[in-house]
DNA sequence: TCTGGGGTCCTTAATCTA
DNA sequence: TCTGTAGATTAAGGACCC
């Protein structure tokens, strides 16, 4: 069987190494990507000087602003952040076609028999970061294994601008000093019913039988778990990831109880889906609505529509039915989402264009008019546009 | 203390059906 | 037709990831 080696490319911090990058003066400072401070949020990104201050990804944004009210908050610019994405993932598939992005910020790379053209991996490795530098002038940790799991650990083992190379039969030696946090899958729940067992290293995981696992976690995991702590990981790159659902959803400033603000909330949210489905000429058949009340305590309610949609109406007059029978309104909601899903399977079905919000949008009309010539039918435009949160217009039918 | 937004996948339970 | 069950489908929740 030949052998393969996956490269794993992570860019370093990087909407804030963007941010600094795009203006000097921030160069050298803490810089924070995230919500508002002092509003509810979290940080999405922050600069290696932030972190020394104790902040880190997915702290709350108050608590960052207590430890660091100097730092540079910026919310982010996402539209930006994705047109680079975009180069950096050029770059890789220069390097190889077979890439497979898994992040805005992050690629797995199948660099495989390509030792003639472009050397050893190390020097793959290294030639990879170097042109990231010159075109891009961002850096990024780059870690190469002979599977995804490796390359993954790979990239993390050092931060940032770090290349890090584990041919495989170094594999399990490098594996078993790991705490079980860095596998895949391990969270916080996960970790702590781990250590109630004793095991916090690889080397301890490595220890257990799969039996022995199974009757500690489900089969599933037990074998993910088992197959982890002896650096076994899938070793294909998928160049053609598709989406499952689309979903959109909105954190209140303060929390809401008025059941007209929840409704018009999810028309908006049904035509920023709606619109989405439309640009990805995708129809679902599921409609998802997410509520978190106060303390956290989150429900989802969800339907099967007896057609596919990607109007913004049916969408919404489904989230609404949901809303209305979920026994929610009247508490105070924190946060409301909305997700379409499942997409349809008989293309020979009527399309569900009804209704769509935005006509005027440019790019609109060359959505339906690719939904068109993907289902090859007729589209037929209705009614004027809608603006987005209008009171009054949220029509009974 | 405070916990975003966009996803994926897994488990479990209820219900339907071959 | 009765009965029991395996399997699919639907729904809800939760863990996890970036």
């Amino acid at each position: 069987v030949a052998q393969k080696w996956i490269m794993h490319l992570d860019m370093d911090a990087f909407f804030a190494a963007i941010e600094q990058r795009d203006d000097p003066s921030l160069r050298g400072k803490p810089v924070i990507i995230g919500a508002k401070p002092g509003g509810r949020g979290v940080v999405s990104t922050c600069s290696y000087e932030a972190r020394k201050f104790g902040i880190h990804s997915a702290q709350p944004i108050s608590q960052a602003y207590r430890r660091c009210p100097q730092g540079v908050f910026l919310r982010p610019s996402m539209e930006k952040y994705v047109a680079v994405s975009r180069q950096v993932m050029a770059v890789l598939e220069e390097v190889s076609p077979l890439v497979e992005p898994i992040s805005i910020d992050e690629a797995f790379v199948d660099i495989t028999g390509l030792d003639r053209l472009r050397g050893t991996p190390r020097q793959i490795g290294g030639f990879t970061k170097q042109r990231i530098v010159d075109e891009l002038g961002l850096t990024a940790s780059v870690g190469i294994g002979p599977n995804r799991l490796v390359a993954k650990l790979g990239s993390e083992y050092e931060k940032p601008d770090g290349l890090t190379v584990v041919p495989p039969e170094e594999v399990l030696d490098w594996l078993a000093p790991m705490s079980v946090a860095r596998l895949r899958g391990v969270g916080p729940q996960a970790q702590k019913k781990l250590a109630r067992i004793g095991i916090k290293t690889v080397a301890q995981l490595r220890a257990w039988r799969r039996e022995d696992l199974a009757r500690n976690f489900g089969a599933g995991y037990s074998d993910h778990l088992y197959d982890q702590s002896r650096g076994i990981g899938g070793d294909t790159i998928n160049t053609a990831w598709e989406r499952k659902s689309i979903s959109k959803e909105v954190t209140f400033g303060e929390d809401v109880t008025d059941p007209e603000e929840l409704l018009d909330t999810l028309l908006y949210l049904a035509q920023e889906v709606g619109r989405i489905c439309r640009c990805e000429t995708l129809q679902g058949t599921v409609v998802t609505l997410k509520i978190r009340l106060e303390k956290f305590e989150t429900h989802t309610r969800q339907t099967k529509l007896d057609h596919a949609t990607c109007s913004d109406r049916s969408i919404y007059r489904a989230a609404r039915e949901l809303f209305q029978a979920s026994g929610f309104a009247g508490r105070a909601v924190r946060l409301i989402g909305l997700g379409v899903s499942d997409w349809e399977s008989d293309r020979g079905r009527q399309l569900d264009l009804g209704f769509v919000s935005e006509q005027s949008d440019q790019k609109l009309f060359e959505a339906v008019d690719a939904l068109n010539a993907k289902f090859g039918r007729q589209t037929v435009r209705l009614g004027p546009g809608r603006k987005p949160r209008g009171k009054g217009e949220r029509g009974s039918e």
